[in-house]
RNA sequence: GGAGGCGUCGCCUAGUCCGGUCUAUGGCGCCGCACUGCUAAUGCGGUUUGGGUUUAACGCCCAUCGCGAGUUCAAAUCUCGCCGCCUCCGCCA
């Protein structure tokens, strides 16, 4: 959620960051309206609150005095004032309590208004739709096949002859939009997993190995139970979710939590499998493994100061771009348009790798700067000084498998069906220089 | 899965049997001040978190003793449910 006072001082910065992704508007009005409310009810209730304190604290003595009153004219004297506080205690205890619930069902409503509202646009994001982003450089060139003297075949084909790629056993077992990745395809996964870490812990980052299956609090706190809700797999039988993303458990791994400002930036290094419903995506991407309900990930996630986050953002872009640097894969970076923005993020920017036989670019990685939107959620804070406040989260794909060797498939291969390992990777694939299909 | 124990404001801890004097004790750590060639030691003060109100500042009010509900004028304390951790047993990659 974004922070409260910005309600109250200048709504309309509110307003503009939800006309600009597209969004109701009016719900900024409700707000106030609920906000309103709740402070209301809940300054009645502690001012009922604090009236019965005081009175609770005058019975406990009376009813010493009265055992303790020698005479019986003192004795009923004492009986009757006690009789008569006791009177106005239960009157107020019922009332008290009449508030108590008032006051928690407006803040469960308004609570509920603000789970709803998604994260403040950054002014520099391109206002829009999906098709509305602007493409700020491209790096590398696409190859030229023609050139080549050969016509490139895709990432499925060249993957089944190096029999790399298995998507028909996939089917077969969980379904369409499952693979099997076998032989070089899985020797593939893992040197891209340790070239990954490689890197990370090269840059600071801690390696973590994350739960796939979460608790809703952790789902909801990182902002997935909003729109993208649909993509989510749930286990009903036990209220689990499966993780679309690491994101997910590197970001609640602080949740409750006051972090010294002095030990920031921490920045974290998620390996998971990643599970994605893909709700809403019939008939788009059928063919191979661009668009898969499972797959794995290494997933960069930083905490750290809101003041630095703008900076981190773009370092995390750039780690981004060494690696796919590394691969030689020619690519575009994209500022994501406002309207195609995730409810948390404030700003992204996506790679996209050239995919020779689509003709154009398809994303690869992503990094979002989610500010302090997902921390006030999941009540991460930092202790700066004498001050606590909420911090900054960012996250970006490392290397998310299955796109990464579609583009190293496609972009690397040769025409009789043999695929080239990029120099830098080659020392995680025991020097191998060349995938060669058999026969 | 079974049995038992435990959960207190950073860490440790007192308080829970028997409800009000808890505005939660003490130690450690941390912050400030004093003293001091320097450090250390010592002394004094401060130190949960969230919300509200006020704001020039101080302050005041409410909630918070794992979470939730109940009993009561009043709950850290009594009752019920849930969660987590530890020990032992069983099962198991």
């Amino acid at each position: 959620m974004i922070d409260p006072q910005i309600l109250r001082t200048d709504p309309d910065r509110i307003r503009e960051s939800q006309r600009r992704r597209g969004e109701d508007v009016t719900v900024v009005d409700r707000l106030i309206e609920a906000d309103t409310a709740k402070r209301a009810a809940q300054a009645h209730f502690d001012e009922l609150r604090n009236q019965q304190k005081l009175i609770g604290k005058e019975i406990g003595p009376l009813q010493g005095a009265l055992k303790k009153a020698s005479d019986d004219t003192a004795k009923v004297a004492a009986q009757a004032e006690l009789d008569a506080l006791m009177a106005k205690a239960t009157d107020l205890a019922d009332r008290t309590k009449a508030a108590e619930a008032a006051a928690n069902e407006q803040a469960e409503v308004t609570d509920a208004l603000w789970l709803q509202l998604a994260n403040l646009v950054n002014l520099d994001s391109p206002v829009g739709g999906e098709e509305d982003f602007v493409t700020l450089e491209h790096v590398g060139t696409p190859r030229d096949f023609a050139a080549d003297g050969f016509e490139p075949r895709d990432h499925l084909e060249i993957g089944e002859m190096l029999g790399a790629i298995d998507t028909v056993r996939g089917a077969k077992v969980s379904g369409s939009r499952f693979f099997y990745l076998r032989g070089v395809g899985a020797q593939l996964e893992f040197a891209l997993l340790n070239m990954a870490m490689a890197q990370a812990t090269a840059n600071g980052f801690i390696p973590m190995i994350t739960p796939s299956l979460v608790l809703p609090s952790a789902m909801d706190g990182t902002g997935f139970l909003g729109q993208a809700a649909e993509n989510v797999y749930r286990v009903e039988a036990d209220d689990l979710y499966l993780v679309g993303t690491s994101e997910v458990p590197l970001a609640a791994y602080h949740s409750d939590e006051i972090i010294d400002a002095k030990e920031l930036p921490i920045r974290y290094a998620g390996w998971s499998s990643c599970f994605r419903r893909e709700a809403g995506t019939y008939g788009k991407d059928t063919r191979g493994i661009i668009r898969v309900h499972q797959f794995d990930k290494v997933e960069m996630f930083v905490y750290c100061d809101p003041a630095d986050a703008e900076n981190e953002h773009q370092r995390l872009l750039q780690w981004e771009k060494d690696f796919i640097d590394a691969l030689e894969i020619p690519y575009r970076v994209i500022d994501v348009a406002t309207g195609d923005l995730g409810s948390s993020a404030a700003r992204k920017f996506d790679i996209e790798a050239w995919i020779p036989t689509q003709g154009t670019y398809r994303e690869v990685t992503s990094t979002s700067n989610t500010t302090e939107f997902q921390a006030r959620r999941l009540k991460i804070r930092m202790r700066d000084g004498d001050k606590t406040q909420p911090l900054a989260t960012l996250n970006g794909t490392l290397v998310a498998m299955p796109r990464i060797i579609v583009a190293i498939l496609e972009n690397h291969q040769q025409a009789d069906g043999s695929v080239v390992i990029p120099q830098a990777l080659r020392p995680f694939l025991g020097g191998v220089s060349a995938f060669t299909p058999k026969g």
